[in-house]
DNA sequence: TGTAGCATGTAAGCCGTTACATGATTGA
DNA sequence: TCAATCATGTAACGGCTTACATGCTACA
């Protein structure tokens, strides 16, 4: 590894780290049960692309034949991702935070109208936090699951505070 | 306007939508100031090149020449910013959250070495309120940063809850 | 028999970044 | 006079998405 590959790349040998192995169609699955909540569930096409890559680095191995085909993490893999976990710097998250855009700009489309869009996304907030509780659930007790389970208590309490915290500047509003 | 623009166009847009004439360089600063804590404070050359499609749109306009240019929305700007605000769809925030992935992954990099790093990410929390709180101070009182106050707000008390989330997750894995 | 889910890939194209290049002004 | 700040842009390129294309299997 000369260059560092994409966050994305260590996202999907993340995933592949947890043992089983998965054909590309799995890893969204994955993706979107896990990844999606504080990273992103990257397109299919974009699984495919890197799954290339990543077999092509030899940083994953892949059984069997086009269709059906599982893919599994190599020892230089694992190796590879140790390493970036371990020294690669960590960027401060970043937020693409629509709905405080809009709040920001609340002089042009006015108060009443920003106030709506706040109590809409805590409506959202809600019904996100019943998606991530059913992960949650499906990952609790589970030892190999530990940490992914920290990561969803974390997720829901973030929904939660975020909530009140956008339900009290709509009333501010009101 | 056929096509919606890219969301940063009417951040960009948004910014002039305070009032003052802005150049480019300007734009970043104030970007940088304000988008940055929930947005993206784009690249410079990106400003630039946003600020040119912007002019051959028709809505911002362009006061001078080249080094010193100040710009201004337009009406017409003006109009699509509102239109966009009130009728485009929000899409819910979406987060690239360095830190979760890795706690995710903590199986990896170990328990120890995942607890330090939820230490450190304590510290930058505080140091981005430090920042963040510069800037909701020097909002502050001012009417027409009403709304960018409220946003400002909005993240300080987001980044203390986060610390206090991570410090507590932090204190599970000792 | 037809639709939903499983499964894989290519092509086009935009968004945005880094690197590079240039030059004026201001103050130590 | 040198560095920092103001100021503007072009070029190369990577990441990622959408659209498109294909085909199998299970089941209602």
């Amino acid at each position: 590894m000369r260059q560092e590959l994409p966050s994305t790349s260590y996202a999907l040998l993340g995933l592949l780290s947890f043992g089983p192995e998965l054909t590309g169609y799995e890893l969204k699955q994955w993706a979107d049960a896990s990844l999606r909540f504080y990273w992103t569930s990257p397109a299919m096409s974009q699984i495919y692309t890197e799954l290339a890559r990543l077999r092509e680095l030899g940083l994953v191995t892949a059984a069997g034949t086009a269709p059906g085909r599982r893919h599994a993490i190599s020892a230089s893999g694992r190796a590879e991702l140790r390493r970036w976990l371990s020294t690669a710097e960590v960027d401060f998250p970043v937020l693409k935070h629509s709905v405080a855009l809009r709040l920001f700009l609340g002089h042009v489309a006015g108060q009443q109208r920003t106030r709506e869009l706040l109590e809409e996304y805590v409506d959202r907030l809600a019904a996100r936090r019943v998606e991530l509780s059913a992960v949650q659930e499906s990952l609790a007790g589970q030892d190999a699951f530990r940490f992914p389970s920290l990561v969803a208590e974390w997720g829901l309490r973030y929904y939660e505070l975020e909530a009140e915290i956008v339900a009290e500047l709509a009333a501010r509003l009101a």
